[in-house]
Order: C-alpha cells, then sequence, then structure tokens
RNA sequence: GACCCUGUGGUGCAGAGGCCCAGCACGUCACCCUUUCAAGGUGAAGAUCGAGGGUUCGAAUCCCUCCAGGGUCGCCA
C-alpha cells in the first residue's frame, strides 16, 4: 500500500528531532507515524538527533525528547542512546562526514564555495523586500566565481560556505506520497547553503546524508518541509543516489488554523504529562489527527493503529489539536482504569516518593498538624489555580495597572520561562532577576506577583524552590493563568 | 509579494460518480438515570460537502476558474 518502490526495500523510517526546546507535540505525532509505517511492515524505526545548530542545540533538551518519547511508549531500533549499525546517530559527532560529502559535491560542481558576508545577504535580503522582488532567494553571485580563484581563496583560509547549485530549470516536479506529482516553478529555488562557515552542515545536507547513509526509506515529515523538497532531491540526484519515497503529514494547528504553537498553544509533551494525560490516550489522541481507522473507530491502542496502518489513509487537511476532544479521551482511558492502576498511576506522579519528599521537606516546617499540611501545600497537587479576589488584588501591585502586570507575566513566560531548558532554583532565580531587571520591575514587586501567579496565595515557602518543585510547566501554565485572570 | 499545499456542520474524521436531500466522534442543548456532581443512556440543533462554472442520465466525489486558510522563502531546523 506504500508504492512498489518502498516494498523493494526494508522500510526504515526516523524521527529526526532537533533538541533546542522542550519536547514538543508535534515531534510525537510524526514520530507516532513513522513508527506505525516502520511497525506495519516489519521495518525499523530509528531516532537522529539533529543538532547542527551548535547555538540552540542543548543536551538538556535531547535528554527531555528521549524521555517523553518514551513516555509515550514510542521505541526505536536505532538511536544515539541504544546504538545501531549506521551510527553515530548525533548529527554533531557525524561531521567528517558531512564534510566529505561537501567535497563530494564540489568536486562534480554540484556545489560551489560562497564568500558572501551575512552582512551582503542581510543587505541582499532588505533590498528584495523592499522591491517587493517576486524572487527572495540568494543571487548567485558566487556561484559565477572562476572555480580556481574560489579554490584558492578557499584554501588560503577565507571563510565560505558552500552551497547547492541548483539546476536553472523553470521548473521542477517532485513527488509526495500523498499529494502526487508537485510542480515547483522557478523560484524559490535558490542556491541553499549546505555547509555553515562553522564547518557544520545545515538541515539540507545532513538530513539527505544521514537519510542515505542510514538506508531509510520513507521519509514522513511535517508539511512545512515540502517547500525544501525541490532541493532535497536535487541533492540526492548530484550524488546519485536513489531518493526515499517523501511523504509529508499536514500540521497540527492551533484553535485559530495557525501552526501549533506555544503562545496559542501548550505544545510541550511535559505539560501533558504533568497535567495528568495518560501516555495512551495522548497516543490515541495524535492518531486522530490526520487519520482515521478503516472502521471508523476512535479509541485503539498503539498496537490497534499500528497493525491497520496505511499511510495513504492519512487526510490532508490541517487538523486542530482540541484540548477538548483530548481531555475527553483522557477521561475514557482514565475511567477504564481500576483503582489500583489508578492509584499506580498517581505514584508514578503527584504521589511519588521524589514529589513528596520535595514537597514535604519545603512545607514541614511551616505546618503544625499533619492535616494541616494537605491545607498548606495544596496548590502542589493542583493543576490550574482559581484566583480569588484577594490573590487578585495581590498580583498587582500598588502603582501598577492589571494591564501592565497581565503584559509582564506573559513576556515573563516567553523570555524567562520558555528559553530556561534547566529548571532548578538557582537557575529560577536568575531567570527572575533578569527579567526583573530587563523589565524595570523591583524584584520585591515581581516576586510577589509570581508567587500569587504560581501558588495563588502570598504566603509560601520561598519562591525559586517552589516553583523548582512544581515544575517548568505547571508554573507556565499557571503564570498564563493568573494572566488570563488580569484580562 | 512569489511559490507550494489544503478546503465536508464550531472541532476531529468517514465518504474514492448513483447505497448520501451526507455518516461517526468531540463540543452544545434537552431528557432519562441519580441525594449532588460526574460518568452512562436517549434525542435535538448545527453542513445548500469553500464559491461559481462545466463533464455526466446522475457529483461531496472528475475538470476549470476564483476565493479562503495554511506553509515556505535564514550560514534554524
Amino acid at each position: 500500500m506504500v508504492s512498489c518502490r518502498a516494498l523493494a526495500r526494508p522500510v526504515r523510517t526516523r524521527i529526526a528531532p532537533s533538541p533546542t526546546g522542550d519536547p514538543h507535540v508535534g515531534t510525537a505525532y510524526v514520530a507516532l507515524f513513522n513508527y506505525a509505517l516502520a511497525r506495519r511492515h516489519g521495518g525499523q524505526f530509528l531516532l537522529r538527533i539533529e543538532d547542527t545548530d551548535r547555538q540552540r542545540s542543548h543536551p538538556a533538551s535531547e535528554a527531555m525528547i528521549f524521555d517523553a518519547l518514551h513516555w509515550l511508549g514510542l521505541s526505536w531500533d536505532e538511536g544515539p542512546d541504544v546504538g545501531g549499525p549506521h551510527g553515530p546517530y548525533r548529527q554533531s559527532e557525524r561531521s567528517t562526514i558531512y564534510r566529505e560529502h561537501a567535497e563530494t559535491l564540489l568536486a562534480k560542481g554540484a556545489a560551489y564555495a560562497c564568500f558572501c558576508t551575512a552582512e551582503r545577504l542581510a543587505a541582499l535580503r532588505e533590498e528584495q523586500k523592499a522591491a517587493k522582488a517576486a524572487v527572495m532567494g540568494y543571487d548567485g553571485l558566487c556561484r559565477r566565481l572562476d572555480p580556481a580563484d574560489a579554490k584558492t581563496r578557499r584554501a588560503a583560509g577565507e571563510p565560505c560556505v558552500i552551497r547547492l547549485a541548483m539546476p536553472e530549470a523553470d521548473s521542477v516536479t517532485v513527488h509526495d506520497l500523498l499529494r502526487g506529482d508537485v510542480r515547483f516553478e522557478r523560484p524559490q529555488m535558490d542556491d541553499q547553503v549546505l555547509m555553515k562557515s562553522d564547518g557544520f552542515p545545515t538541515y539540507h545536507l545532513a538530513n539527505v546524508v544521514d537519510d542515505h547513509l542510514m538506508g531509510i526509506s520513507h521519509v514522513v515529515r511535517a508539511e512545512e518541509w515540502l517547500s525544501s523538497l525541490p532541493k532535497h532531491e536535487q541533492l540526492y540526484r548530484a550524488f546519485g543516489w536513489e531518493a526515499p519515497v517523501f511523504c509529508h503529514l499536514p500540521l497540527l494547528r492551533n484553535a485559530d488554523k495557525s501552526k501549533i504553537s506555544k503562545r496559542k498553544n501548550p505544545v510541550s509533551l511535559n505539560h501533558y504529562r504533568r497535567a495528568g494525560y495518560l501516555p495512551e490516550a495522548m497516543l490515541n489522541f495524535l492518531a486522530l489527527m490526520s487519520y482515521s481507522m478503516p472502521d471508523e473507530r476512535e479509541e485503539f491502542s498503539l498496537d490497534e493503529f499500528v497493525a491497520q496502518f496505511d499511510l495513504t489513509r492519512v487526510s490532508l487537511g490541517g487538523p486542530v489539536f482540541d484540548i477538548e476532544k483530548l481531555t475527553w479521551l483522557n477521561g475514557r482511558y482514565l475511567r477504564r482504569l481500576s483503582t489500583e492502576e489508578t492509584i499506580g498511576r498517581l505514584r508514578a506522579g503527584v504521589l511519588s516518593d521524589a514529589y513528596l519528599g520535595q514537597v514535604v521537606a519545603l512545607c514541614r516546617e511551616r505546618v503544625d498538624t499533619l492535616e494541616g499540611f494537605f491545607d498548606y501545600a495544596s496548590f502542589f497537587f493542583q493543576g490550574a489555580l482559581a484566583y480569588d479576589a484577594a490573590a487578585r488584588e495581590a498580583l498587582v501591585p500598588k502603582g501598577r495597572t492589571a494591564a501592565d502586570v497581565r503584559k509582564s507575566l506573559l513576556a515573563l513566560v516567553e523570555t524567562g520561562v520558555d528559553p530556561l531548558l534547566e529548571w532548578r532554583p538557582d537557575t529560577v532565580e536568575a531567570a527572575l532577576k533578569a527579567f526583573a531587571e530587563g523589565a524595570g520591575w523591583p524584584v520585591k514587586e515581581l516576586f510577589m506577583a509570581v508567587r500569587v501567579a504560581v501558588t495563588g496565595r502570598t504566603a509560601t515557602p520561598p519562591l525559586f524552590e517552589t516553583m523548582a518543585v512544581l515544575g517548568k510547566e505547571l508554573c507556565r501554565r499557571r503564570l498564563r493563568g493568573a494572566a488570563e485572570t488580569l484580562r
């Protein structure tokens, strides 16, 4: 059902996340379909870390991706953590491979060195934008350089990038499993950078080289990649390799149909985990996005999903990630659990010894009876908070307006919380202080507002420790919730 | 702006020329059950299948045009 060509070789699929943030729900979505395709055909599913952007890649992010995917019950046959015959599975450890391949392309004349500075490129972009140019990309200046000269300059150590020499055809036709032939007109096909001046490859090069070397038969990825397919197919052609089958999945959407984003929707898998969604429900829900079982069944296990999986059944409209339906589904799963099983789930999370231990350590000296403990520490066990009149008042320091605080809380989430990959008392403190300074807020005022937002109270254990225990996702959610009540 | 993708009730999907004056699920509303709230059950409202043209005896399903939404135009992935 996948295509004749595909059956000729083993089905090997992969998920290739970039470790630049919190584990994303879209990663899980694409991983699920890749997993199902491989399993359905008795092939392999691999995990590859695409960390060629050394500015933004973070080991903590990588660890969270593994953890979140494992939590969902997805496993891979090859990957950085489990090894495999085609390793290493971390692109940052494959630099020489990319360098060699870039040289191959250079030697074939399929790529060329480009000495244009970032400044020139920025200026060029400005110019094109200002002129409302129809064709936007790189203008090919260095492509016209004499190859011998370029070689000399490169040998002399002049900084440069390697660009792919795209054919100068009027149009190119590529193939997508679900969309069929897709024809691109000449713009949109400029000479992409393959190797950055820091010696690391870009996504385009690394991705194609690795997919080929790792024997990937089907590239199932998000639709945002569709427009770079001409470049990728050109790379396969330039190398003389057989291209895999490409299939682009529709993007998950916000309620307003835009591409799912953290400003409009929780996108971190950690959020759903902390909020108490069951992994099997989450997976089931994700499978409902753009897909349907032949018998229209809506509740099914991973194995049942895999057993009937047919890539051609995915529909192409961008599915809105509807948390209400996810929550309904989750309720169905939760109710199916026995009391013992439910207790087990609670014990794996908010009632674990580890979590309880942290909470008790923070609260014990502030409580006189065991019962008092439950009153005092209740916010450690709740989800979104309801802010009463007193809390709302404490949220807004004298001399500030609700709108002002609201904006600041939201800004704090965006600039202070979201980028913080390591969530500990010291890092939280640093982030909060940095934000206060940048926003011109007296720390005392900001900390009280945050304290109330995050706990619903004015009297709590030390703020940073408390926030560390609550976790990034819950803090984020309550910060946004507080901002919302200030509307 | 250019290029590309998509377009079935508010949302997720079914439907691959007649079985559809469109089916399932979420949500909404009502009723039943029930001390309450849920859950569960039953039912209702809600779609001229984006619009307009074709093709055909017959179109949600095929073709064309338009419109709308989305994505991409980075030494980010």
